[in-house]
DNA sequence: AATTTAGTCTGGAACGATTCTAAATCGTTG
DNA sequence: CAACGATTTAGAATCGTTCCAGACTAAATT
Protein backbone atom coordinates (compact mmCIF):
# COMPACT_ATOMS: atom_id res chain seq x y z
CA UNK A 1 0.00 0.00 0.00
CA UNK A 2 3.17 2.37 -0.81
CA UNK A 3 2.18 3.17 -3.90
CA UNK A 4 2.25 6.63 -3.47
CA UNK A 5 1.62 6.94 -6.72
CA UNK A 6 -0.08 5.01 -8.83
CA UNK A 7 -0.47 5.69 -12.68
CA UNK A 8 -0.48 9.12 -13.14
CA UNK A 9 1.25 11.60 -15.99
CA UNK A 10 2.94 9.00 -16.97
CA UNK A 11 0.19 6.40 -18.35
CA UNK A 12 -1.67 9.52 -20.15
CA UNK A 13 1.28 10.48 -22.05
CA UNK A 14 2.24 7.56 -23.64
CA UNK A 15 -1.18 7.40 -24.67
CA UNK A 16 -1.48 10.94 -26.16
CA UNK A 17 1.68 10.10 -27.94
CA UNK A 18 0.45 7.59 -29.60
CA UNK A 19 2.98 5.36 -28.11
CA UNK A 20 1.72 1.47 -26.46
CA UNK A 21 2.26 1.67 -23.06
CA UNK A 22 4.79 -1.81 -22.83
CA UNK A 23 7.21 -2.03 -19.48
CA UNK A 24 9.93 -0.37 -20.82
CA UNK A 25 8.14 2.46 -21.69
CA UNK A 26 6.23 2.87 -18.69
CA UNK A 27 8.89 2.48 -16.06
CA UNK A 28 10.47 5.09 -18.16
CA UNK A 29 7.59 7.75 -18.59
CA UNK A 30 7.12 7.21 -14.57
CA UNK A 31 10.83 8.14 -14.03
CA UNK A 32 10.96 10.78 -16.10
CA UNK A 33 7.44 12.69 -15.78
CA UNK A 34 6.17 11.66 -12.73
CA UNK A 35 8.12 13.97 -10.67
CA UNK A 36 9.52 17.65 -11.55
CA UNK A 37 11.31 18.11 -14.62
CA UNK A 38 14.46 16.30 -15.28
CA UNK A 39 18.11 16.39 -17.08
CA UNK A 40 18.97 13.10 -18.07
CA UNK A 41 21.35 11.33 -20.87
CA UNK A 42 21.01 8.04 -21.59
CA UNK A 43 23.23 6.25 -19.39
CA UNK A 44 22.24 7.69 -16.09
CA UNK A 45 18.39 7.26 -17.07
CA UNK A 46 19.27 3.47 -17.54
CA UNK A 47 21.59 3.05 -14.70
CA UNK A 48 18.78 4.85 -12.69
CA UNK A 49 15.66 2.18 -14.19
CA UNK A 50 18.27 -0.81 -13.80
CA UNK A 51 18.38 0.10 -9.94
CA UNK A 52 15.11 0.38 -9.65
CA UNK A 53 14.44 -3.12 -10.75
CA UNK A 54 13.30 -2.24 -14.06
CA UNK A 55 14.61 -4.38 -16.60
CA UNK A 56 15.46 -2.34 -19.88
CA UNK A 57 18.34 -2.58 -21.78
CA UNK A 58 20.21 0.41 -22.80
CA UNK A 59 19.20 0.41 -26.62
CA UNK A 60 15.65 0.63 -25.41
CA UNK A 61 16.61 3.73 -23.57
CA UNK A 62 17.73 5.59 -26.60
CA UNK A 63 14.92 4.54 -28.45
CA UNK A 64 12.49 5.92 -26.23
CA UNK A 65 14.26 9.14 -25.49
CA UNK A 66 14.19 9.84 -29.30
CA UNK A 67 10.41 8.79 -29.29
CA UNK A 68 9.79 10.96 -26.26
CA UNK A 69 11.62 13.67 -28.25
CA UNK A 70 9.62 13.64 -31.47
CA UNK A 71 6.79 13.34 -29.79
CA UNK A 72 7.56 16.75 -27.90
CA UNK A 73 7.06 15.40 -24.73
CA UNK A 74 11.39 16.17 -24.37
CA UNK A 75 13.67 18.00 -25.89
CA UNK A 76 17.53 17.48 -26.62
CA UNK A 77 19.76 20.15 -25.12
CA UNK A 78 23.90 20.00 -26.49
CA UNK A 79 26.08 21.30 -24.13
CA UNK A 80 29.02 18.29 -24.41
CA UNK A 81 30.74 17.04 -27.54
CA UNK A 82 29.63 13.28 -27.22
CA UNK A 83 26.90 13.34 -24.88
CA UNK A 84 23.30 14.41 -25.31
CA UNK A 85 21.07 15.78 -22.64
CA UNK A 86 17.48 15.07 -22.89
CA UNK A 87 15.32 17.36 -20.58
CA UNK A 88 11.64 17.02 -19.56
CA UNK A 89 10.92 20.86 -19.56
CA UNK A 90 9.85 21.67 -23.55
CA UNK A 91 8.35 24.97 -22.28
CA UNK A 92 11.00 27.80 -23.86
CA UNK A 93 13.88 28.40 -21.36
CA UNK A 94 17.60 28.00 -21.29
CA UNK A 95 20.02 26.35 -18.73
CA UNK A 96 23.44 26.95 -17.05
CA UNK A 97 25.65 23.88 -17.62
CA UNK A 98 28.69 23.34 -14.57
CA UNK A 99 31.35 22.66 -16.79
CA UNK A 100 33.11 20.54 -13.46
CA UNK A 101 30.01 18.24 -13.14
CA UNK A 102 28.15 18.04 -16.37
CA UNK A 103 24.92 19.06 -14.26
CA UNK A 104 22.35 20.99 -16.45
CA UNK A 105 19.87 23.22 -14.79
CA UNK A 106 16.95 25.72 -15.74
CA UNK A 107 17.59 28.97 -15.69
CA UNK A 108 15.01 30.62 -13.86
CA UNK A 109 12.79 32.49 -16.83
CA UNK A 110 12.94 35.69 -15.79
CA UNK A 111 16.27 36.04 -15.24
CA UNK A 112 17.66 35.69 -18.98
CA UNK A 113 15.72 37.46 -21.91
CA UNK A 114 17.08 38.58 -25.48
CA UNK A 115 17.09 41.86 -26.39
CA UNK A 116 16.58 41.14 -29.82
CA UNK A 117 16.16 38.17 -31.96
CA UNK A 118 18.28 38.04 -35.43
CA UNK A 119 16.29 37.90 -38.36
CA UNK A 120 17.13 34.77 -39.19
CA UNK A 121 18.66 34.78 -42.95
CA UNK A 122 16.97 34.54 -46.30
CA UNK A 123 14.92 31.18 -47.02
CA UNK A 124 15.55 29.83 -43.60
CA UNK A 125 13.60 30.22 -40.25
CA UNK A 126 14.29 30.10 -36.68
CA UNK A 127 13.31 26.90 -35.56
CA UNK A 128 15.17 27.11 -31.91
CA UNK A 129 17.42 29.18 -29.67
CA UNK A 130 19.16 27.44 -27.26
CA UNK A 131 21.39 29.84 -24.52
CA UNK A 132 23.92 27.97 -22.61
CA UNK A 133 25.63 29.97 -19.51
CA UNK A 134 28.64 28.06 -18.68
CA UNK A 135 29.54 28.09 -14.89
CA UNK A 136 32.97 27.29 -13.29
CA UNK A 137 33.85 26.74 -9.53
CA UNK A 138 34.73 30.02 -8.27
CA UNK A 139 38.34 28.36 -6.66
CA UNK A 140 37.17 30.23 -2.63
CA UNK B 1 55.19 33.40 -58.88
CA UNK B 2 51.45 33.10 -58.26
CA UNK B 3 52.10 32.65 -53.56
CA UNK B 4 49.93 35.49 -53.77
CA UNK B 5 49.96 35.68 -49.84
CA UNK B 6 53.36 34.53 -48.33
CA UNK B 7 53.75 33.86 -44.48
CA UNK B 8 51.50 36.12 -43.33
CA UNK B 9 49.64 35.61 -40.32
CA UNK B 10 50.06 32.04 -39.38
CA UNK B 11 53.63 31.92 -39.44
CA UNK B 12 53.52 35.59 -36.53
CA UNK B 13 50.81 33.35 -34.36
CA UNK B 14 52.33 29.70 -33.83
CA UNK B 15 55.29 32.19 -32.71
CA UNK B 16 52.66 34.04 -30.52
CA UNK B 17 51.52 31.01 -29.72
CA UNK B 18 54.73 29.42 -28.70
CA UNK B 19 54.00 26.62 -30.99
CA UNK B 20 56.59 25.10 -33.09
CA UNK B 21 56.51 26.18 -36.85
CA UNK B 22 56.47 22.58 -37.86
CA UNK B 23 55.38 21.68 -41.67
CA UNK B 24 51.43 20.41 -40.48
CA UNK B 25 50.99 23.20 -38.12
CA UNK B 26 52.22 25.90 -40.96
CA UNK B 27 49.93 24.47 -43.07
CA UNK B 28 46.84 24.15 -40.95
CA UNK B 29 47.60 27.35 -39.61
CA UNK B 30 47.77 28.96 -42.93
CA UNK B 31 44.43 27.03 -44.10
CA UNK B 32 42.58 28.44 -41.14
CA UNK B 33 43.97 32.24 -40.23
CA UNK B 34 45.50 33.01 -43.22
CA UNK B 35 41.78 34.42 -44.81
CA UNK B 36 38.71 35.44 -42.77
CA UNK B 37 37.15 33.95 -40.03
CA UNK B 38 36.53 30.14 -40.17
CA UNK B 39 33.94 27.29 -38.81
CA UNK B 40 36.09 23.53 -39.47
CA UNK B 41 35.21 20.60 -37.70
CA UNK B 42 38.46 18.24 -37.23
CA UNK B 43 37.17 16.00 -40.19
CA UNK B 44 36.59 18.90 -42.77
CA UNK B 45 40.23 20.54 -42.04
CA UNK B 46 41.96 17.52 -42.13
CA UNK B 47 40.55 16.63 -45.71
CA UNK B 48 41.17 20.19 -47.20
CA UNK B 49 45.07 20.05 -46.18
CA UNK B 50 44.65 16.62 -47.82
CA UNK B 51 43.45 18.33 -50.88
CA UNK B 52 45.86 20.75 -50.65
CA UNK B 53 48.77 18.32 -51.10
CA UNK B 54 49.78 18.49 -47.13
CA UNK B 55 50.52 15.41 -45.65
CA UNK B 56 48.89 15.70 -42.19
CA UNK B 57 47.27 13.02 -40.14
CA UNK B 58 43.87 12.81 -39.05
CA UNK B 59 45.02 12.61 -34.94
CA UNK B 60 47.35 16.05 -36.04
CA UNK B 61 44.65 17.45 -36.75
CA UNK B 62 42.72 17.05 -33.75
CA UNK B 63 45.84 17.92 -32.11
CA UNK B 64 47.04 20.98 -33.48
CA UNK B 65 42.98 21.98 -32.99
CA UNK B 66 43.17 21.44 -29.54
CA UNK B 67 46.57 23.56 -29.24
CA UNK B 68 45.38 26.27 -31.19
CA UNK B 69 42.18 26.62 -28.60
CA UNK B 70 44.45 26.20 -25.77
CA UNK B 71 46.33 28.85 -26.60
CA UNK B 72 43.56 30.95 -27.26
CA UNK B 73 43.75 31.52 -31.18
CA UNK B 74 39.98 29.66 -31.61
CA UNK B 75 37.07 28.38 -29.49
CA UNK B 76 35.20 25.48 -29.30
CA UNK B 77 31.38 25.64 -30.35
CA UNK B 78 28.92 22.71 -29.56
CA UNK B 79 25.64 22.79 -31.60
CA UNK B 80 25.77 18.95 -32.67
CA UNK B 81 26.33 15.79 -30.42
CA UNK B 82 29.00 14.12 -31.82
CA UNK B 83 31.06 16.63 -33.71
CA UNK B 84 33.02 19.41 -32.58
CA UNK B 85 33.38 22.78 -34.62
CA UNK B 86 36.15 25.01 -34.09
CA UNK B 87 35.78 28.47 -34.72
CA UNK B 88 38.90 30.82 -35.15
CA UNK B 89 36.98 34.02 -34.23
CA UNK B 90 37.48 34.66 -30.57
CA UNK B 91 35.59 37.86 -29.77
CA UNK B 92 32.35 37.92 -28.15
CA UNK B 93 29.65 36.51 -30.62
CA UNK B 94 26.92 33.89 -31.02
CA UNK B 95 26.18 31.79 -34.16
CA UNK B 96 23.30 30.89 -36.83
CA UNK B 97 23.56 26.91 -37.06
CA UNK B 98 22.08 25.27 -40.09
CA UNK B 99 20.76 22.12 -39.37
CA UNK B 100 20.03 20.33 -42.63
CA UNK B 101 23.42 21.45 -43.79
CA UNK B 102 25.74 21.43 -40.41
CA UNK B 103 26.98 24.62 -41.58
CA UNK B 104 27.58 27.39 -38.72
CA UNK B 105 27.82 31.12 -39.08
CA UNK B 106 28.67 33.86 -37.19
CA UNK B 107 25.79 36.44 -36.45
CA UNK B 108 26.60 40.01 -36.11
CA UNK B 109 27.07 41.56 -32.91
CA UNK B 110 24.64 44.43 -33.18
CA UNK B 111 21.76 41.85 -34.55
CA UNK B 112 21.54 40.06 -30.81
CA UNK B 113 22.06 41.30 -27.08
CA UNK B 114 20.95 39.68 -23.95
CA UNK B 115 18.93 42.34 -22.40
CA UNK B 116 19.71 41.15 -18.17
CA UNK B 117 22.30 38.16 -17.62
CA UNK B 118 21.42 35.99 -15.17
CA UNK B 119 22.91 35.63 -11.77
CA UNK B 120 25.35 32.77 -11.58
CA UNK B 121 24.51 30.60 -8.76
CA UNK B 122 26.30 30.92 -5.29
CA UNK B 123 29.86 29.12 -5.79
CA UNK B 124 30.05 29.87 -9.92
CA UNK B 125 31.30 32.20 -11.77
CA UNK B 126 30.10 32.25 -15.64
CA UNK B 127 32.93 31.27 -17.89
CA UNK B 128 30.82 31.40 -21.07
CA UNK B 129 27.90 32.27 -22.49
CA UNK B 130 26.62 30.27 -26.06
CA UNK B 131 23.82 31.50 -28.25
CA UNK B 132 22.88 28.84 -31.14
CA UNK B 133 19.99 30.08 -32.97
CA UNK B 134 18.92 27.02 -35.11
CA UNK B 135 17.79 27.35 -38.12
CA UNK B 136 15.97 25.25 -40.80
CA UNK B 137 15.18 26.02 -44.16
CA UNK B 138 11.76 26.99 -45.14
CA UNK B 139 9.51 25.19 -47.44
CA UNK B 140 8.35 27.24 -50.26
C1' DA C 1 78.11 20.27 -40.50
C1' DA C 2 77.39 16.50 -37.30
C1' DT C 3 75.32 15.30 -32.83
C1' DT C 4 72.08 15.58 -29.31
C1' DT C 5 67.83 16.49 -27.31
C1' DA C 6 63.28 17.42 -26.81
C1' DG C 7 59.16 18.37 -29.11
C1' DT C 8 56.23 16.57 -32.69
C1' DC C 9 53.98 13.38 -35.82
C1' DT C 10 52.10 9.03 -37.11
C1' DG C 11 49.29 4.59 -37.95
C1' DG C 12 46.80 1.79 -35.63
C1' DA C 13 44.69 0.24 -31.54
C1' DA C 14 41.47 1.68 -28.07
C1' DC C 15 37.63 4.19 -26.48
C1' DG C 16 32.93 5.88 -25.25
C1' DA C 17 28.56 7.10 -27.00
C1' DT C 18 25.29 5.83 -30.12
C1' DT C 19 22.98 3.15 -33.80
C1' DC C 20 21.96 -0.98 -36.18
C1' DT C 21 20.39 -5.77 -36.85
C1' DA C 22 17.95 -9.83 -36.83
C1' DA C 23 15.75 -12.81 -33.78
C1' DA C 24 12.76 -13.20 -29.75
C1' DT C 25 8.99 -11.26 -27.20
C1' DC C 26 4.92 -8.65 -26.23
C1' DG C 27 0.48 -5.83 -26.75
C1' DT C 28 -3.56 -5.48 -29.19
C1' DT C 29 -7.15 -6.68 -32.08
C1' DG C 30 -10.43 -9.70 -33.99
C1' DC D 1 -6.58 -17.35 -27.75
C1' DA D 2 -4.65 -16.92 -32.40
C1' DA D 3 -2.14 -14.00 -35.14
C1' DC D 4 -0.21 -9.85 -36.60
C1' DG D 5 2.53 -6.00 -36.14
C1' DA D 6 5.00 -3.28 -32.89
C1' DT D 7 8.65 -3.46 -29.61
C1' DT D 8 12.67 -5.09 -27.21
C1' DT D 9 17.11 -7.08 -26.95
C1' DA D 10 22.08 -8.58 -27.01
C1' DG D 11 25.66 -8.02 -29.49
C1' DA D 12 27.94 -6.32 -33.48
C1' DA D 13 28.89 -2.26 -35.96
C1' DT D 14 29.79 2.60 -36.49
C1' DC D 15 31.23 7.18 -35.46
C1' DG D 16 34.10 10.76 -33.77
C1' DT D 17 37.82 11.15 -30.88
C1' DT D 18 41.86 9.96 -27.95
C1' DC D 19 45.76 7.25 -26.83
C1' DC D 20 50.18 5.07 -27.64
C1' DA D 21 54.83 3.74 -28.78
C1' DG D 22 58.00 4.31 -32.17
C1' DA D 23 59.71 7.19 -36.04
C1' DC D 24 60.75 11.79 -37.30
C1' DT D 25 62.32 16.62 -37.14
C1' DA D 26 63.28 21.41 -35.52
C1' DA D 27 66.31 23.65 -32.64
C1' DA D 28 70.16 23.85 -29.56
C1' DT D 29 74.97 22.36 -28.87
C1' DT D 30 79.27 20.89 -30.41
Amino acid sequence: MLRSRPYTRAADLLKLAGLRPTRQRRALARLLFDDENRHVTAEQLHAEARHDGAEVSLATVYNTLHQFTQAGLMREVMVDPGRSYFDTNTSEHHHFYYEDTGRLQDIPEESIALAALPKPPLGTAISRIDIIVRLSETPR
